[in-house]
DNA sequence: CAAGTTAGTAGACGTGCGTTTACTTCGTCA
DNA sequence: TGACGAAGTAAACGCACGTCTACTAACTTG
């Protein structure tokens, strides 16, 4: 029993796209094969390249379609330590990393898609934080904070959501807090 | 004008040794390939593996070579945040990554050296400061120190030794030492 | 000085990658 | 209904990688 496959343009390409952001978020962009997401998104090898042009210019899309930090960076900016410490205690706990998180650790990994993953940063992470920042050295702090961000994903990807031992979710929130408020206060 | 090769077991390892250090602290793993190894250390790709069995083993070496993190964990307890705060502003500002931090901001990347650089990260980070720091919930401020100090490699990666903009190195390194403080204080 | 050991060399092997080509099949519309 | 555009497919391309083998030549030893 063939299973008929119903030709569905659009379908395919999100099956793709979707395929595409797990798997990067997952493995990074190195160790995802053409082959691999494909088979994931159950479509066929050719038509990545078809609808996307290139592994590259797939990863580029993958990174477009993520918004910012969804709703960490938004907000009352006195919360804005607290949120961070939040967003990074959770994803450090999590069997699934970012997709943002895990773009930015494995930056300069590649040379083929450091200045996708050096825009992205930037247009996410680095600028807006840079204008919540006043005072001096904004960008000194806001480098600070970012390093932070990337290396929790690093060490999540190293020790997996055990990384931390096994203390409360509020008193990793905490710590983390009160390290965001010294990185960011001018 | 061929030049006559003088046969030097010893020296030959030691030309692999020093070029693939060098190599992988600038490249990471996985974009350091045999060959080019094998062209800096001016040496036959076929002796890489006479005499360190594989690429892995000879990165396995190259770790294992590295000591601690020399001299910032040694010294007076109550300036091991100065210390640590010196050392990444120091790497940070620097044209070469250190061999440990790039390892470390690579960690996951590969499966294959995966279980290395966690041994590594551990014995050479993350169990000594475990034990410089008194109180409870050590390991949490001890991932959150380290994923500090990945994270600097990873955007030192990604933007260069400009990463910071320009602000002097003692503005820097303050503002680690009160980020650090933090992270480790009990 | 002859024989043996071993550092050093050239080149190929198999594999897996991103990409591309040539083709088949589905769906639509004149 | 038949022609045509496009979605989907299978298989191959060229390349770079880590590894390995067969060989050469320098040094050592009796």
């Amino acid at each position: 029993m063939e299973e008929v496959r119903r030709r569905d343009r659009e379908g395919t390409r999100q099956r793709i796209l979707d395929a595409a952001r797990q798997l990067f978020a997952e493995l990074g962009y190195e160790h995802v094969t053409m082959r691999l997401i494909a088979a994931e998104a159950d479509a066929n090898i050719a038509l990545i390249n078809r609808y996307f042009g290139s592994k590259r210019e797939l990863f580029a899309e993958v990174l477009a379609m993520q918004g910012r930090f969804p709703g960490v960076l938004e907000g009352p900016r006195e919360e804005l330590p607290r949120r961070l410490a939040e967003y990074v205690a959770d994803r450090l706990g999590s069997d699934l990393g970012s997709p943002v998180m895990t773009a930015l650790s494995r930056s300069s990994a590649s040379p083929e898609i450091h200045d996708i993953i050096k825009d992205r940063v930037n247009s996410a992470i680095m600028e807006p934080l840079v204008v919540l920042l006043p005072g001096e050295d904004a960008r000194l702090r806001a480098v600070i904070a970012t390093a932070l961000i990337a290396g929790a994903s690093t060490l999540h990807r190293l020790y997996g959501p055990e990384a931390l031992g096994s203390p409360a979710r509020e008193a990793v929130v905490a710590r983390l807090t009160r390290v965001f408020e010294v990185c960011l206060e001018g």
